[in-house]
This record gives C-alpha cells, structure tokens and sequence, in this order.
DNA sequence: ATAAGTACCTTGCAATGCAAGGTACTATGT
DNA sequence: ACATAGTACCTTGCATTGCAAGGTACTTAT
C-alpha cells in the first residue's frame, strides 16, 4: 500500500535524477572536488545523492572520458581522488546546458498552457 | 565502442525521462486526451516518447489514482481511452510544478556559478 | 475476403539509483 | 603498541522504468 506521498516523491526523484550527471558535472567544472565535495554541494543546493549513487556515476563518467582525476593526500585520512572535467567533459557540458534551456522552454511551454486552461 | 555522441544523447534522454510523467500530467490536465493525442503533443514539444513507453505509464499513473479514463467512440477504428486528470492528480500535479520551479532554480544557480568560474 | 490503418497492451532487455555491506588508511586515546 | 573511531574508496544485489519488438482486435477501403 502506498502512502498518498509516494507517488509524489517518486516523480520528484525521478526529476532530479535526470538532471544528476548534468548537475555534478558542472559542480566539477567549478573546481576540483572529490566525492565528500560533490554531495556536500549537491545537498547545498537541495539535490540530495549518496555514495552508493555517486562512486559508480564518476567511474562511468571517466570510463566515458568527461572526468579526470588525480590522487590527493588529505591532512587526515586516505587520500581522495579529486575529479575534473576532460575537454570533451567541457565540450559535453556546453551541449547538456543547451540541452536543459531547451527543456526549461519546452516544458515551461506546458505549464504555460495548462494553467490558461484551468 | 561508444561514439562520442551516445553519452550526450543519453544524458539528454536521461533528462528528458525525468520529467515525462511531469509532462504527461500537464498535457492531460489541458484537456481529454488518449494515447496517440499525448504522443503528438510531446512531440510537438519537442519531447518524443514512444508506445511501450507510453502504455504502461498511463497504467501506472491511472492504478496510483492520478488518472481517469473513459472509452469514447471514434469516427474511424477502434474505441479509444481517454484520460483526464483525478482530483489528486490535480494535487499532484501542483506539487511537480512548484517542485520543477525548485529544480530550475537549483541548476540555474549552479549554471550561474558555473559560468562566473570558466 | 483481404489488406491497411488505428488503437490497445505485453514481454524481455538494459540502464541506473540506492541500500547495504566491505576494504583500507589515518588519527586519537589508553 | 593496540584498539577504536573517522574518513574515503568501492561493490553487490534489488527495484524501477524506458524502450524495441511483438501481439490482439476493431474499422474501413479495395
């Protein structure tokens, strides 16, 4: 049995989590960041994520060629990787931003119409 | 091998699912709708979706109670279903809205940000 | 009667977010 | 020196879900 929230945060999860690779890719292309880094700024700016979401998204996204990392000795603990992006990572997220304005004016569009019909 | 396009193209889709239900919503709160009248206003919008896709979803979002349906006649072929929105669907819908306006602001900023740094 | 068109739906696969669990290094307290 | 806590990396297995492909059934035209 679901709860009447349910629904609501499932489709509300499935809105951020088109835009995550968007999302961390421009948080590394502020600066160089390792894991701990990126989701304290995703949860910053309201876009929770964990681990068990983010270690796998950055190896693929470096599998792919948009990231790069080095390793870093920390002051205390293990060392971190820290990630930045490739040019083809700057290249790929010239076109995501594109992408996301056209999106924004497609489905603002939509939201536009529904309300002069309600 | 992947080309360079595919991981482009598959973040795109990845953003663009995340808001389909959101969609979906929308085009049936403007109006009664059935399958093929959505699938031609999502491409009118620039936002493609396909049958398998569809079908089910409508069945999801008509068994969580977001969406009714009714069988109308049709001038040339088989019967069609068409929906409209529940009142909670109406609810929902709201929430999604407010919930994308708080996605927009989140990812512009980090746009902005983005930009000030490159 | 046969074919074409329209509309509904299902099956099986692949991608992926996430909870849970695991390894290893460093710092601190005793 | 040893145990504990903290930090950082990563993997495994499950559930969800988009989508290609295939299937059923009704209507209309030839």
């Amino acid at each position: 049995m679901k709860t009447p929230e349910t629904d609501l945060e499932n489709n509300k999860a499935q809105m951020r989590k088109g835009t995550l690779e968007f999302c961390i890719l421009l948080i590394i292309g502020r600066g160089e960041v390792y894991a701990t880094d990126i989701l304290n700024q995703l949860k910053e700016a309201d876009l929770i994520v964990v681990e068990g979401t983010l270690y796998p998204l950055l190896s693929r996204l470096k599998t792919t060629g948009l990231l790069s990392y080095k390793w870093n000795e920390s002051d205390s603990g293990p060392p971190r990787k820290y990630y930045s992006l490739t040019d083809k990572g700057k290249e790929t997220l010239k076109n995501l931003t594109d992408n996301w304005e056209n999106l924004n004016k497609s489905i603002n569009q939509l939201i536009k119409s529904y309300e002069k019909n309600n």
